[in-house]
DNA sequence: GTGTGTGCAAAAGGTTTGCAAGAAA
DNA sequence: TTTCTTGCAAACCTTTTGCACACAC
């Protein structure tokens, strides 16, 4: 397995141990060729699809939390009564589709030049968030 | 009480009943002179704090989420265990101070050239969100 | 062997629901 | 009197916690 290579780097140089469910993770989150953005339970249910394992929950939260801290993983900032993670770390924004709840990476060249002017004093900008919420044309949205 | 009477012309015409409790609600939210950003929480510690009585928990959650249905109300996009709420419904952007919790409203000017130039096909825009999340600049922020 | 990670079950926190009693129309 | 609203408690769901056992180093 050469990408379990790669994975167990990856954990060693955050200072996490390589173990058997972190790699099992990791092998769900980063061998994808699409960005993946993904709820606690959207995982765990991947985890007992994709795999015929099961992982505790608590070790799920605690992987996921794990690899945020160590930016592997990106929180978005939407309104729900989840937390919605994105394995695309880069600075990007994101489309909400309000009729599927579903997140859709937004490329950069989609929003022009977006400039902040002014701060709060004495706070330094952690990061700028664009979320743009959709619904289909032609249906009544909420 | 003037304002009681242009609280129940806002609640009638939003085809609301004018209760007592909505009433206090609004009485709470809508007589400030800044803009007021809460949690439910922060709303039911506002009741028994500023009017010495008490609204049942789901009597707060039925009538913001009612109000916020309305059109009288916004809720923001943040990620956290909580929702948030907005006194302030016009097209507007937010700082959230990670340090204090705290949502501060961001004037239009501070925002250059916010434009969308693509979007999904087949979807309409309902809602743009800038969140920039900002922290002491002096300290660790996690 | 030591320290870290895992798994379970229980607890916590926010939010929703069902239903009976109460208030508005 | 009919319909909408309130209040309570229980239920629900996501997330966190405590602790014993297991694994990585």
């Amino acid at each position: 397995m050469q990408k379990n290579i790669e994975f167990i780097n990856k954990l060693r140089s955050s200072g996490l141990r390589p173990t058997k469910q972190r790699l099992k993770i990791c092998e769900i989150l980063f061998s994808r060729e699409k960005t993946f953005h993904f709820t606690i339970k959207d995982l765990a249910k991947c985890i007992s699809d994709e795999l015929n394992e099961k992982i505790s929950l608590a070790t799920v939260y605690n992987t996921v939390h794990a690899f945020k801290n160590k930016g592997h993983l990106k929180e978005i900032s939407i309104n729900s009564d989840k937390s919605y993670f994105d394995t695309n770390i880069t600075n990007h924004h994101h489309f909400f589709d309000e009729d599927k709840n579903e997140l859709i990476d937004c490329h950069d060249d989609v929003i022009e030049n977006l400039k902040i002017k002014k701060n709060i004093t004495g706070k330094k900008i952690n990061s700028i968030e664009v979320l743009i919420k959709v619904a289909s044309d032609n249906q009544n949205q909420n």
